[in-house]
DNA sequence: GATGAATGAGGATTCATTCAT
DNA sequence: TATGAATGAATCCTCATTCAT
């Protein structure tokens, strides 16, 4: 037992041996969850449905996730965490010194990117019906990249108030989704000029705003 | 079926005589399902709870409406029928010529209004799961005033394409769905201040496309 | 409508006609659970057994009562209701100046032959689980002829503390439910002496306190 | 099994070796299942619980029980085996032939002495779900130190009939229980009094019945 | 029409038990 | 042995829909 708790002695190395089949489990039932929200929605979505999906039964989901809602705060998580991990290094602060233009194509692309890769996190971010939506988008709005358009402008227009900060970042992550959602939605030969009408409609939203600094 | 909704060509002819207290009903039930589709949301919104709502059986519900889809759809028809009639022959022809500024208040102003009034609109609109929704939609978008846009694009950009036209007026309306959510979700004291929002950033959206002209 | 709410004007006649067949569904929904109670007790007794018992499908019984624990907790009213209305008249205030030994006749005689006649109302009263429990047994206690017991020690033993009071009341009853149970599980032609027997037990029990009276 | 279980005749000679860890997990398990059994009943407590608060799996739960039951009933048994080991020896023949007050006190106190440091007897006593159960009360019947009422009633009244006899002694045991429950639910400085008064009850009862001889 | 009872499939969740590692 | 993953039937309960009155 305990040289099977700890590999090398240093740190956390794989506390477990036995979780890998569990992990994979885990990976499976997450996508399947990921597959099922995009096809019916998280309300209509069915714990069964998803369990199907990922060809395990019923009992088995509910050995890694107390119940549904978990499961997709779980894929929220998990999906942000691999936002992190594959384009969030992407955003560096010299991105952020950028003319607007290019600041839209470096924080928009891997967003959009990532979103057509990954269509269950538009899913989730828009279902108004788990409670756990807050976390996501919360972390969402303040964690990713989107959310340095707040910082940028609190930079920018020191002088602002509060209200008009939120209200401009609000605005311009609604003009986001809703856009996103064109983008994806769009034929695969569209997809391009979709999302650059997207960063025009943020172009010349912004541009008067943070452009002239 | 048409031919019993209506006497005559004019659809909004008072009924015969012993569908006055069927008329009445079906008002009712659709004020109750608008209720509660606000309130719930389609997918959770239960059939029963609509009837109890309106105050009568479930049994009652469906002498009406043969499913609970059949509600939506009516609803999202009564609601556009509604607008119509209140809103929609605001704008006439000559708003059409006005400068940007000004139709974005002729067109906008009353759209919000009359979402504000009658907010199941919106949820209709939104709602995924509503089969009817692309009907409501399709309805919305080439019925109501919003629609006019995409006159008006065709109107002053006779060289665009087809396809150019309907991402900007599909962005268009993207960007006024979106908006909309925020201005009626605003504290009411803020509530100008985002729609004024909105008609910025459609105002710079659309102005260098059509404002030139 | 009117003519069908009321029937001759005075008081609540029979506030509605429809509900003749749901009367009778709950009657028989009561029986059942009574019978699946006796044979299961309460915890292991599935709402689909209680259903199938009363030859209903699992949504009928939910439509006259929220969940399963409602239907233990109205049993124990109905059955508390049946007790008041067929033995509860029966013991009259001359009763109580019996002797010790006609008094627990006259009060255990009935008892006992309403829990022959209603086993369910001995496991209700048993059961640990149904948080109505309480209620049913406070209101057994305080409220059916047992409870006499306590008006005659407080009327009878003026000087004694309450405590001393509630500890005799609750051991009467402690004896009584056993002694009920044996009597009950007794071979038929056994049970005369057993609750003869339990009889005796109170008898000698409470004869010293009280029977100098 | 049971050559298994017990290497000589003497059944708590210590086990071989490469049992000892079973015996231990064993042990472990047992207990916990009495204090799981104590918190939620026998029908309410999960396997899985049990093992959690063993603090194995629950595969290993079964590797030394077939089944729920099975734990149930083996606890019963080791429970019945400590009670010999620690009380049942005090009853000497010595005892039995002490006026029936000093009787009870022999008996009584040792007894609720032992259900009080070992709660989940009473649980498994009590329980109707446990198949086990008749054999637990039997063995406790017949092979504990109250079952000895059964030998002093036959020895005291030789001409009484063998169904007065088993009367007298489930109504003994009856009593015996139900004031058990009382003590053990009495408030720590009401435990004596509640313990006095049982014997009170037993006395007054059997007093008259075995006091003469 | 209107009512409310009836249905039964389906959904979330649990749990005793078995199995692969 | 020990683990924890896997199972699937069963539980409570809901709900769209139909039916008898």
């Amino acid at each position: 037992m305990p040289e099977e708790k700890s590999g090398g002695g240093t740190s956390t190395v794989r506390p477990r041996r036995r979780q890998a089949r569990g992990e994979r489990r885990i990976a499976q039932l997450l996508e399947a969850a990921a597959r099922v929200f995009c096809t019916s929605g998280y309300t209509a979505a069915s714990t069964s449905s998803i369990a199907r999906e990922a060809g395990v039964s019923p009992g088995t989901l509910y050995q890694f996730f107390p119940n549904k809602e978990a499961i997709a705060i779980e894929l929220g998580d998990h999906l942000l965490a691999r936002w992190h991990t594959t384009y969030g290094e992407a955003l560096t602060q010299a991105h952020l010194e950028l003319p607007l233009a290019e600041l839209l194509d470096a924080v928009l692309d891997p967003l959009i990117q990532f979103n057509f890769e990954n269509p269950a996190f538009g899913v989730l971010m828009q279902c108004t019906d788990v409670p756990g939506k807050v976390t996501l988008e919360h972390e969402n709005l303040h964690t990713s990249a989107l959310a340095r358009v707040e910082e940028i402008l609190r930079g920018r227009l020191p002088d602002a108030e509060e209200a008009d900060i939120k209200r401009i970042v609000r605005m311009t992550f609604s003009i986001f989704k809703g856009g996103l959602d064109l983008t994806l939605a769009a034929a695969p030969e569209e997809r391009d000029t979709y999302s650059a009408e997207l960063k025009t409609v943020l172009h010349r939203y912004l541009d008067p705003i943070i452009g002239s600094a």
